[in-house]
DNA sequence: TGAAAAATTGCAAACGTTTGCAATATGAAT
DNA sequence: ATTCATATTGCAAACGTTTGCAATTTTTCA
């Protein structure tokens, strides 16, 4: 299975070694910049191996020098659902995970892992699959990532800060985001905000964290019963929502913690017969790319994707390097668009 | 850079063997489900492997066995817009792929490529990253496709069969959906409809056949006019519906190749005053899981993406066995949903 | 009981690189 | 010319597995 063809003989080094004249040595040196080499050798070299469109066997490169540009990027998904997490942010996410990983020539494998199994990652890098591991979103497993860090396994986290945290994460600052986004809401004369997401996931819980600050410095009152304990997929939010707009109470703004649940939400308001922003005004997170084209757009909190891909790229390597990195935080802006509206 | 720490050295075969007081030629074949092997010897290795949790080393065992259990999966990106395909559609299929490689023990090497430099695939395998590529989205590539297939590179592609195909393919009925999704809004009384998207790229084009079809077996004329020639991507779509509704031309629905242009387009013909579906119907395309929860629910064309999934990774199973596999195509069905209805 | 067959194991040579060290060639300094 | 430093190259031993073949033990059968 996926042999090598026994007729069509991959090109190796000795070949190209063979064809120069000179030996592997020389060819690998060469191929791999070391100083060592005469730099005429070299030119030859590395000439003749793109024309014979020569490429490294990566085993045979990894087994002896004990280095691997392979790099694990993990997106957990819940078990309870075991379904895929299409949220469109993920797909951003790892998109720009891929080109700086790319830049930085190191190959990107892509695990599924379920969250409540996140120990399996340390197979995947001790079996020498990985040299490294991303995880993007941390639910709630800070516990288990803990552990992993006590294993030495290198490794960075999208996700929240947290006390006693073992490792790096990045993520965006979802206190102010949750801040921003209340604190818009309130700001238009918003007084009785629906928060829809599930609290039980660190950057969630963070968000709503702001969105209580925001409340306590608008000395606004927050009531209990205006919360949609939602997790991230879709279907369960529509029910939920449903369910939320039966009790019939009145709300006239809703946060909800992704861009996916607003948009959700949104749908069910407009069916129930209520009227986006007038009636009630909506914040979603994420700003994903369909977020501007919705009816109305809606308004979100951003997070600068790019940035983040690479700062989590460069943290890992420097915990590759120095076997630690301090956890970063990227702005969040709030983007401002037709689902809010002054009351 | 991601060396194996010295201090705690990791675990191998040859430890599994003295601890069992075996050759590590033992171990191995133990480990490998040998029929060699003494069924009692096999459990204690596997034991003893298991309690130290022993993970075998890849590069030495893909260098030494020749084969290569990592299967790189490419979601081709178009070069002019360089940025990220977020169609969730992607990341769905991404995740059943995930699953299905998983089950049959590969692992998912995640690739960005231009759609104009396919030929970079060929790098991928030769270097022995992999041992075969899933290719998702055959975009106007066709040519290259096939200059691959001439190099003997083991792939299979998501997108649709065209005459003189030396690759293997696994699509949905892009003929039939598209067929479906017209032949409903016709019989619905609708006459004037728009075809909305990218008519390079194969699938869509097989779609728009289906389209021509139904009108033709309707006895419908098709308006020329009522075209809007979208790309996948959100951003642009959005101005190109836009420009079309500019136009004043009439027209009672409209059929979009993916649901994401479908849903930018229902966003945009609401805010121009029309109402959907009583004005204008409106039919996407993959039924991509927030289909479900706009507002109105988007009538769609759904593919099995489970199946199709599965049908990948079987067909390039094959192609490694038999060096050659035939192509496959998977249902289509039509969902009804609030985004349609009879004039 | 002995010989042949079958079952189980070990030896040692690969797999395609990298790299410490030795070897050679070149140039500089005496 | 000789010596010594420097620049460039090659030799050969790894890296951690798998696997053909030989070696050993056990079983079978006459």
């Amino acid at each position: 299975m996926a042999k090598a063809d026994a007729d069509n003989k991959k090109i190796q080094m000795v070949d190209i070694a063979r064809m120069a004249g000179v030996s592997t040595s020389t060819v690998s040196r060469a191929l791999n910049g070391s100083s060592l080499i005469n730099e005429e050798t070299r030119q030859r070299i590395t000439d003749l191996a793109k024309s014979l469109s020569y490429t490294i066997n990566l085993s045979a490169k990894n087994l002896r020098s004990g280095e691997n540009r392979t790099i694990g990027v993990v997106i957990p998904y819940q078990d309870q659902i075991r379904q895929d997490v299409t949220d469109p942010f993920f797909m951003t996410m790892l998109g720009h995970l891929a080109d700086q990983l790319t830049k930085q020539n190191f190959d990107l494998l892509f695990s599924r892992i379920s969250a409540e199994h996140l120990e399996d990652l340390a197979q995947l890098y001790e079996s020498g699959r990985v040299g490294g591991l991303i995880v993007v979103g941390q639910w709630d497993q800070h516990e288990k990532l803990n552990e992993l860090a006590r294993r030495q396994i290198p490794f960075v986290v999208w996700g929240g800060q947290l006390p006693r945290q073992l490792y790096c994460t990045v993520g965006g600052d979802n206190f102010n985001g949750g801040f921003l986004a209340a604190n818009h809401l309130l700001s238009l004369g918003r007084r009785r905000i629906v928060f829809m997401g599930d609290k039980h996931a660190t950057e969630t819980q963070q968000r709503y964290a702001g969105y209580v600050q925001a409340h306590e410095l608008n000395k606004v009152p927050i009531a209990p019963e205006l919360y949609i304990p939602s997790p991230f997929t879709v279907a369960e939010a529509r029910e939920d929502i449903k369910a939320f707009l039966q009790q019939k109470l009145s709300f006239d703004a809703l946060f909800a913690a992704s861009d996916l649940l607003a948009i959700t939400a949104m749908g069910a308001i407009t069916q129930a017969g209520l009227r986006i922003p007038q009636d009630v005004s909506v914040v979603g997170y994420d700003d994903i790319g369909m977020a501007e084209h919705t009816y109305p757009p809606l308004t979100t909190i951003r997070q600068p994707m790019d940035l983040a891909g690479a700062a989590l790229v460069q943290n890992l390597m420097r915990v590759f390097s120095e076997g630690h990195s301090d956890s970063e935080v990227v702005n969040t802006d709030l983007i401002i668009r037709g689902s809010t509206c002054r009351v």
